[in-house]
DNA sequence: CGGATTGTTGATAAAGTTCAAACACGGTGG
DNA sequence: CCACCGTGTTTGAACTTTATCAACAATCCG
């Protein structure tokens, strides 16, 4: 997995040159264990990070051990790109698996804002892409009631993965764990539990031993009112996963 | 007011070279009525808009007529900064109030971007500050219980209007309807409406006739889990309103 | 003044949490 | 090989939070 992986499939698109000079930003390439914190809340930082494989999340820690996880990121996401205006995260980046990372010092981004303004636009916009994903999780999360946050996290999740070549777009691996689940979908591991099955016994998905599969894409956009345009991207990804038409139903928590 | 307020109080500054070339870039001021739809999701726009005077809304409108508000604009706000990299919106932006609008076309961005990275940079910066709130709203309705929503919106908007010059800290003027608030916060409107009784009994904030008043600053600080850290606010600012040490208690939805 | 919107309250139902216990399963050490 | 441990999953029952429905009061606006 090379940097070629980022951008990929998105309406935006990296010049033969532009890749290259990110390439040559790229200051080494490490790996981490899974389950480690890489950047605390807070705390200042002089590089980012191209996820290059497994899976990392971003969260808000709460001030009792409870936390909600603002992001989960996959491989080809550039995790942290917005620690370079940004200065200092609200929120800390964790490793879920093991992880291999490429480092991109500051300086060289720095570099590209000064020099490359094109390609400067083109990191502008992942990092709004980013921002745009966050709108559809608060709208998850204040909108949709729990079957329908689960149902709605995994279709999103299954055309990410199938966006960078690791999902054919019926089954995917996804290494979290129920409570993991919850601390995305804001709900206890418990509900979870129950929320699974009831998707299972619906004939929609199922979820075991980390691996899920779609039984019913349709009928899963459905219940979790998924549409991809939020993802930006390109013609045909969307429309190869652009839900059925999405009608009124039990998948909303509030109606008025 | 005038675009002087643009990026006020924040932890970047405009140099005075900057502030006129921004100033330059504004095509025009328009005025709005209150409760009109500027941009539709998925319309192409080719300018941005400044909010100078009122308040604003940004929301994911679902299938049957329920919403999400993703993000509440005061007066100095770039409001869709955003569109200039994703060319389309995932989400509505409608006023709430009547409003003065400057109007930046993204030609004028475009110049920006190719010509001055430094204010490319805090352009940049600032669409990524609406990021950093996307988050605490996330963290808002995944963890927070109701009535520390409702608390914690409170205190983000208050500090937000402060910081440019809208409020002294302790009484604001909000001009939306508990409907409103239950959009902002995943609730009803009935609940909405409980809950401020809630907060008025327990002697830590009323909100009547759009007016809030703040009786309890670190009562309601503490009830809504408020750290004002992520709105990446000089230091003098964010010290007037950091909170109480918060403690456990019954903020929070799920402890494990 | 009159109609529409907004706010308020009560009763009831539904959704989600909490607590507790049991189960599955992969490792690890004896 | 088996006993044991820890982590994760599953289930049940009681409880809390929030939504829903319905009615009415207050307020705003033309």
């Amino acid at each position: 997995m090379h940097v070629q992986r980022v951008l990929q499939a998105r309406r935006v698109h990296l010049t033969e040159v532009e890749r290259a000079i990110l390439e040559r930003s790229i200051d080494s390439v490490i790996t981490r264990g899974p389950r480690e914190t890489l950047i605390d809340q807070g705390e200042t930082v002089n590089f980012s990070v191209l996820l290059l494989e497994g899976l990392m999340s971003r969260h808000v820690d709460d001030f009792d051990g409870c936390r909600q996880m603002v992001a989960l990121q996959v491989p080809g996401d550039f995790v942290d790109l917005h620690a370079y205006p940004l200065k200092t995260l609200d929120h800390d980046v964790a490793t879920l698996t093991a992880v291999r990372l490429a480092i991109v010092p500051h300086a060289a981004l720095s570099d590209i804002q000064h020099n490359q303004p094109e390609l400067a636009r083109k990191l502008w916009f992942l990092t709004l892409l980013d921002a745009a994903m966050h709108r559809k999780w608060i709208y998850r999360l204040g909108r949709l009631k729990a079957a329908a946050r689960i149902a709605h996290f995994l279709c999103e999740t299954v055309v990410r993965l199938a966006a960078v070549g690791l999902s054919d777009g019926r089954q995917f691996h996804l290494p979290l764990t129920q409570f993991d689940l919850g601390e995305i979908c804001g709900m206890t591991s418990v509900h979870v539990n129950r929320v699974l099955r009831e998707l299972r016994e619906a004939g929609l998905c199922t979820f075991r031993n980390q691996q899920v599969e779609i039984h019913d894409w349709h009928g899963l956009a459905k219940a979790g009112a998924f549409e991809p345009g939020y993802l930006y991207l390109d013609d045909a990804t969307t429309h190869r996963f652009s839900g059925a038409h999405i009608e009124e139903g039990c998948v909303c928590k509030s109606s008025a």
